[in-house]
DNA sequence: AAACGTTGCAACCGCTTTCCA
DNA sequence: TTGGAAAGCGGTTGCAACGTT
């Protein structure tokens, strides 16, 4: 079970709690380095540090790995994440198996801070089918619109993560996190996520990869995907869902300003709404949102 | 500029699952 | 088969940075 229970020597010395210090990740590095991960209880009393065996896996696994990638989440993880955790619901660690560099915690952040905050604005509760619906109809597109979008994008995984050094100079240790990594350099969407096949059931096979193939459960998508010039990286997008005014920041739903239009002024038919969101796009402009209150609204409407 | 409120994330906690003797 | 230890997991908390008044 869990290191607080019982009682020797280890555990009655005093252990240290809270932010780790540089001395001390740079003595956990080292300790991995020379002896590898895994015993975590032996590392902790082996190594020096007076942290509990516990504490020192999940700094290691949270923020020290050197495939940790940090930083922002790019439209194609935040996809990946809204697809999958539709699909798990809050299996965070299953969910961080398909995309690589990512942490459970940090998806859970993710899920906690961005999209619950959405659902609690709305005062809808995030796990309803409602709140799914709107995620499917206005988020997601517009987060395939940005993958489309976007020549700048950060690749999926940053194969040439040297986290551990730089991390180790940039973290403010007990503080807001440095500025993210940025590498200019363009891959595939889902070059690194080859287990990821949105496609099939439970069982994901760890093969190919088509983030194509989950456009039949997005609405308003499906119709444009027999047409090659809608298709980017394997990827579908609505042209009439988002527009022109696509930022390129990071997380795609910081903030949501209101449209300009009210909902009440947005067409009943779906085809109205999207036309009516393309003319509204400046809103992507103002802020950095992938979608806005009166669009969540509408859409939670319809559903309901 | 200072006080206060909000946000985001690292770290902790307690429970469950897995491993192994 | 069983029981203890280790590892894994998801929920929660604490606090520094940031934003607003």
């Amino acid at each position: 079970m869990s290191e607080r229970r019982g009682s020797n020597k280890f555990e009655d010395m005093e252990l240290r709690r809270g932010p780790w210090t540089l001395e001390e990740d740079t003595l956990l590095i080292h300790y991995i380095a020379c002896h590898g991960e895994g015993r975590w209880n032996l590392l902790a009393k082996c190594s020096g540090l007076k942290r509990t065996g516990k504490s020192c896996r999940l700094r290691w696994l949270n923020y020290l790995k050197p495939d940790i990638k940090r930083g922002n989440l790019s439209p194609e993880e935040q996809f990946l994440i809204l697809e999958l955790h539709s699909k798990w619901g809050n299996r965070w660690s299953r969910i961080a198996q398909h995309l690589p560099g990512r942490t459970d915690n940090e998806i859970k952040n993710y899920w906690r801070t961005r999209v619950q905050k959405q659902a609690r604005q709305l005062k809808i509760d995030a796990n309803s089918a409602t709140f799914r619906d709107a995620i499917r109809c206005s988020w997601m597109p517009r987060l395939l619109e940005k993958m489309g979008s976007s020549q700048s994008m950060p690749p999926l995984i940053d194969s040439n993560a040297t986290a551990t050094a730089g991390m180790i100079d940039q973290t403010p240790h007990g503080g807001r996190p440095p500025q993210p990594f940025s590498n200019p350099a363009m891959q595939h969407p889902f070059e690194n996520c080859s287990s990821y096949d949105p496609s099939s059931s439970e069982n994901h096979s760890p093969s190919t990869s088509s983030a194509s193939m989950a456009l039949p459960k997005l609405p308003y998508l499906s119709e444009f995907s027999s047409n090659p010039a809608n298709s980017y990286h394997g990827f579908t997008f609505n042209p009439f869902m988002g527009g022109h005014c696509i930022d390129h920041s990071g997380y795609g739903l910081d903030t949501m300003d209101p449209a300009p239009a009210s909902a009440s002024q947005l067409g009943s038919s779906v085809s109205e709404y999207n036309y009516s969101m393309a003319a509204n796009n400046c809103v992507d402009n103002i802020g950095d949102g992938l979608w806005n209150m009166d669009e969540l609204w509408y859409i939670c409407k319809k559903a309901t």
